[in-house]
DNA sequence: TATTGTTATACTCTATAACTATA
DNA sequence: TATAGTTATAGAGTATAACAATA
């Protein structure tokens, strides 16, 4: 040993670790997926959210995303870019507006979602149904008693 | 409802979002505990493992946790900066370098370490053991079945 | 020629804050 | 004055690639 050093609990005794080393890679993997068809993952969920709920102003989408204004309207620029979703002035209150996918946006998205499915399944598939469900139900439970709220992008 | 549309797994369907839904958290969290003693997440990583092993070479720490040469290179000058590692010049072969921690350095990392220990405690403390010991487990056993090396940084 | 480490560039995300148009 | 959206700036990551020094 080179330097005499106090016991420190190494990175792989938190569960926590664990936890980000395999999303990261299932993320990681995902967003090699979306690469194929010109899409980050940041714009995946931006777009799902479009898809389930169309005609949203942006700032609601910040709210719901939990990202700033001026990240919603870089991204929204990007979209745009590429003829995913279009800008629509408000009604009323002309300060707001709209976003709407595109007829090419609405229809990209079921392949996107595919994506997502084939991606879960190859990193969660092996797993006993009941021990997928124990998982998930103890992430969803952390959610709840930290009252977590903001839908991860990175 | 606005637009007709064919069914798309939500995002919630999937367990690879909850993971990244919580991890994301835990490592912001952890990410707070950090900025109180001016150090990133992969500023800890890093410490931790020259902790670990003194007397690294970059490139090997860069093989170790999968970064390039190059993000090495600029997070080695951060760490410098703070007084916390030196740069040494090799031995035999002169075009490879020592990184050691200095006496702040080492340190540091028990502190560090000590808020990992509390981060961790604080979203899995209620978990009974053996839950956590099952998530941990069917963590390694993707991380081993996907063959996955590198340490996670964000 | 190959390798080590540095540097430059570009990209995606983050955050804060200034700015405009509108209410 | 407050709010919606845009824009600018800075920072922390990612990546590729060119470069000097050394082997």
């Amino acid at each position: 040993m080179t330097t005499q050093s106090p016991a420190v609990s190494p990175l792989e005794a938190h569960l926590g670790y664990w936890l980000r080393f395999v999303s990261n890679h299932i993320s990681h993997a995902f967003s090699r997926k979306l690469f194929a068809r010109d899409v980050t993952v940041a714009e995946w969920v931006f777009l799902r959210e479009l898809y389930e709920r169309d005609a949203v102003a942006p700032s609601e989408l910040a709210t719901r995303l939990g990202m700033t204004r001026g990240a919603i309207s870089k991204l929204t620029d990007r979209l745009a870019a590429k003829s995913l979703l279009e800008r629509t002035a408000g009604g009323n209150d002309r300060r707001y507006q709209s976003l709407t996918l595109t007829r090419s946006g609405r229809a990209l998205v079921p392949k996107l979602a595919q994506l997502a499915d084939e991606n879960d399944e190859e990193f969660f598939g092996h797993l006993p149904r009941t021990e997928r469900r124990m998982i998930e139900n103890s992430m969803k439970e952390i959610a709840r008693r930290r009252d977590l709220k903001t839908i991860p992008i990175e």
